[in-house]
DNA sequence: GTGAAAGCGCTAACAC
DNA sequence: GTGTTAGCGCTTTCAC
């Protein structure tokens, strides 16, 4: 059995109090005291029990993190940086997996988990504005990601439309005009999900360009992993639908949608220009490799920490709406066209 | 403040032990008194405070898991298996990285947060057989990966000198006789770590042959990162070896490797065969394809969790030396030798 | 500066 | 079948 602070105490002839304020570098105390303490506590090999803190805290020291799925390089990076980040503030993070799934969503944000954490960060994908009142829970809460629910909970997220337009832009200024858009949600999606976001700076480039619409360069997919990139590709080709460059909407989507098209036959950049969205460390190793937008992963994993930890510690503050810049990253996979 | 049993007995006109009783699902108990307790609960909204239950039981029912970090593949793929196979065994993950760093291995293995878990399951990459007593701790801990320690502590891993020997030998068998290693131990490694142990098999594979062995051929690398794959390609060109095929020791360093070849003008597979080891789904989205070995992730992540789950609930079992098994995956970056 | 005692919310041994 | 009670290990108010 593990020592307790009785034991301690026993060990080092003090009360046990004494040793909790040892423990918890209480001020007051004769560094004698504190020295047979600290060789008690030595020898015993003694740690807090963390159980018994907690229920007389309120308190954990836990955060819970809920993402769609760690298999995407997108959300393992995200994870690793908050992991490491939260470390740092003297937090430990539960991982869950939500899969994009409304139930377990619904699990993570009221489930019985909630007790054991000081706060959740969550991505949704399946839960949207309708939802918003479930999110106005009690226990802290951040909203990562693209839908806008509330404004009475704090959000952490990117410049998706703004992302997209910029990165269309940057094809349209390169000379494309027939640019495929690869992962356009389904009829029945939130409006204000990261596809639609995306979708809607698509357009908007379109627009300011005098270039028209065409829906047949508007691919949705089941997923966005690899295979429903190439799946897009495929569709395109067999359509025998003419396009010169393809704005995928994650990096994910662009590789698979890289593979396909060079299967055909097709060159890249040469043939088509290719840009994805997410910046993966992937996406820096494929061949060619490839163009894409950073929407900033990295400032959203710091401000999403901040700012649950924030509203731990301050339940009282205004609630916070955090929206983080992006950069357009040019390689090798996009090329002026002759 | 969330509702307690208390506040539910009340309600209820019950008992709070009688509500303990509804929760646990204990038999006896009148299905009038457990309607009006179940009507109570949902009234109240109740949930159990797991700090309290946990104290009281002695069980948290909550997994560590320490991987080097999420940000690469396998580990992210790794732990988004565990994650899923721990929740549908009725257990959440505590996720944390320890960088390949002997302090946060460590820390992992004996520091607070072993506390709040039940289980620890850890991949430890800078810890090796010296610290075999160390992994002897009173809680439940399963290794995974290749260092062998004591036999004193479950183990769960895969036939790196088997599966890395197979892949040599595939490639000796497509005709390729001078075969680069990309990714060897520097000289002061645990001889039992994967890296040892993979390139172990590449040399019984080649003596099995009869094909001498070429220091010029082995590369050390400084991690396992594709830019490090990359630089083993640079070093090789610069140098003028000659080889007419790759064996890199993970798929990420097979991915920089191949980058790092096409961008020399050098032909998959036409010119040069490339194989690697891991089997990450991004290794089936690269040009060309990636032959690579798949070591049993799956089941890896599967024997796991069921090893640390049984060995918290029958902390008597005899210890477990679990090895998965190895297949090649055959794609294309690899063909016969003209 | 240190000691005694209450109590966080729960489970389970023990009574009835 | 249900009620009473002790106590898991800790922090903290109140004395001294």
């Amino acid at each position: 059995m593990a020592a307790t602070l009785r034991d301690v105490a026993a060990l080092a002839g003090v009360s046990f109090r004494t040793v909790s304020n040892v423990i918890n570098g209480y001020q007051y105390i004769s560094d004698s005291t504190r020295a047979k303490v600290e060789a008690a506590i030595a020898q015993l090999g003694y740690q807090p029990n963390y159980s018994a803190r907690s229920l007389r805290l309120g308190r954990s020291n836990l955060l819970g993190l809920a993402v769609p799925t760690l298999s995407q390089g997108y959300y393992a990076e995200l994870a690793s940086e908050i992991i490491d980040l939260a470390r740092k503030r003297g937090f430990i993070v539960l991982t869950e997996q939500t899969n994009s799934n409304r139930e377990l969503e619904l699990d993570a944000l009221r489930g019985a988990r909630r007790q054991m954490t000081d706060g959740l960060l969550i991505n949704p994908l399946a839960l949207s504005s309708d939802d918003a009142a479930l999110f106005t829970t009690e226990r802290p809460v951040v909203l990562l990601g693209e839908n806008t629910f509330s404004t009475t909970v704090d959000h952490v997220t990117m410049k998706n439309t703004d992302a997209a337009a910029s990165a269309v832009t940057f094809l349209i200024e390169l000379g494309h005009r027939r640019i495929a858009l690869i992962g356009i949600a389904d009829a029945g999606a939130t409006a204000v999900g990261t596809a639609n976001l995306r979708t809607a700076g698509y357009h908007r480039a379109l627009a300011e360009h005098g270039i028209e619409r065409d829906a047949t360069l508007e691919l949705s997919v089941g997923f966005w992993r690899q295979e429903d990139g190439a799946a897009a590709v495929r569709q395109l080709l067999e359509r025998g639908v003419e396009f010169d460059a393809v704005f995928a909407l994650t990096d994910i989507l662009a590789i698979g949608a890289m593979h396909e098209l060079q299967a055909a036959g097709v060159s890249i950049p040469d043939d088509v220009s290719v840009i994805g969205f997410d910046d993966l460390v992937e996406s820096r190793y494929t061949v060619p490799e490839l163009t894409t937008v950073d929407g900033g992963r990295r400032q959203i994993a710091e401000a999403a920490v901040r700012t649950l930890i924030n509203r731990i510690e301050k339940p009282q503050s205004p609630v916070v709406f955090h929206e983080v810049d992006f950069t357009i990253v040019q390689r090798g996979s996009t090329r002026r066209r002759p």
